[in-house]
DNA sequence: ATCAATCTAGCACAGTCGTGCTAATTTAGG
DNA sequence: CCTAAATTAGCACGACTGTGCTAGATTGAT
């Protein structure tokens, strides 16, 4: 057999070309063909490892999530609270290229999911992921057991997840630096509100 | 020369036709063809008034945006200052199906908007307005002259306008009757408290 | 009745698409 | 060395795409 190759490598490579092209020529232009050249394979090569163009899409979006997943999991927990909460959301909102390019496949996604309805399971479970996290995280900003939250909690904890993807959905249109300082400052003024019982 | 026809209400029908393609299988199966059965008419016929898909998809945009601006610039103007501004609000969040049919259409065509620059500046400018409207909401609502917002009505404004779009955004996931009285009540709460110039 | 503008209809071309399928190539294990 | 499995390569089919183009049908104005 010939070298056995990374099965999960290969696959990460495969999406991540898929994610080139959707940032460049949008999700319509994925194509089988499209993306085994982006990746500088042959198409019967990225045909052995996603049949379909179903499967490379979903992948292509699971592993977005992800690795974002990852990412504010990952995040240094030292500081206050308030600064820890800061950094997560400052993740979920477009602030840095990385993220600006994850938020734009995420919306390219959501959009192609009436046309692939297994992309809609996974945009689902995304959201109830984040909105989970928003009202945990505003109870530990009260002070309160994070996993028994208050009603006021759990509002404030709607709230700050709107707040923060209007952000993001904004900053896709104008990122410029003044934009991202202006964001920037609402969310500290909503997570200093939650955490002082105003929200 | 045959029964000349009324352009305008031609390229609505086809824009409308447009509308419904995406709704149901999403932009990816915009095509002059699929457009035109679902019109009921000949491709030729869609091609006199749009000869290129990206006219069509263009003016299936704009007309979707210009319906709205008239939609909400139309809203009865009694009641309080709050009230009309809450009704404002409300017309640019998923409440109804007809909102919600809009809301789906616009992600589309925005998620598009890399494919078809033409999308762009629409998206743009129509983002540009709704910003515009949410500052001089904000100033009118804490008594200002909305025609000269101070500092504090625009940063208001701003975040009102972050909240509408986040809600908008997660009332496309789910939207039971709970969601929609959540919504509301997180509209009305921003509302009161820009008026009392707490935000 | 004729002319000409308007609209409808549809053919044709070159291209892309997804996917079923077969064949060649490569190399690990025996 | 040789077999068998893993991987790469790519052909073929039918369907779809956008768009250029030509005709025919229709009917208001003269």
């Amino acid at each position: 057999m010939p070298s056995r190759i990374d099965r999960e490598a290969r696959k990460a490579e495969l999406a991540e070309a898929a994610w080139r092209v959707i940032l460049r020529s949008g999700v319509s232009a994925v194509s089988v063909r499209t993306v085994a050249e982006e990746a500088g394979l042959a198409v019967g090569s990225l045909r052995h490892v996603f049949p379909t163009r179903t499967e490379l899409l979903v992948y292509s979006a699971e592993l977005m999530m992800e690795r974002a997943y990852e990412r504010i999991t990952n995040l240094p927990r030292e500081g206050s609270t308030e600064d820890h909460v800061l950094a997560v959301v400052k993740n979920l909102v477009p602030f840095t290229e990385q993220t600006r390019a994850e938020m734009d496949v995420n919306i390219a996604l959501i959009a192609e999911a009436t046309a692939v309805p297994e992309l809609k399971v996974l945009r689902d479970s995304a959201h109830a992921q984040i909105a989970a996290a928003c009202i945990w995280l505003a109870a530990a900003l009260r002070g309160e057991d994070p996993d028994a939250p208050s009603e006021a909690a759990t509002r404030s904890g709607r709230r700050l997840h709107a707040l923060t993807d209007g952000l993001a959905l904004h900053l896709m249109h104008r990122a410029e630096s003044e934009d991202l300082e202006r964001a920037a400052e609402i969310l500290e003024d909503e997570i200093r509100g939650i955490a002082a019982g105003r929200n």
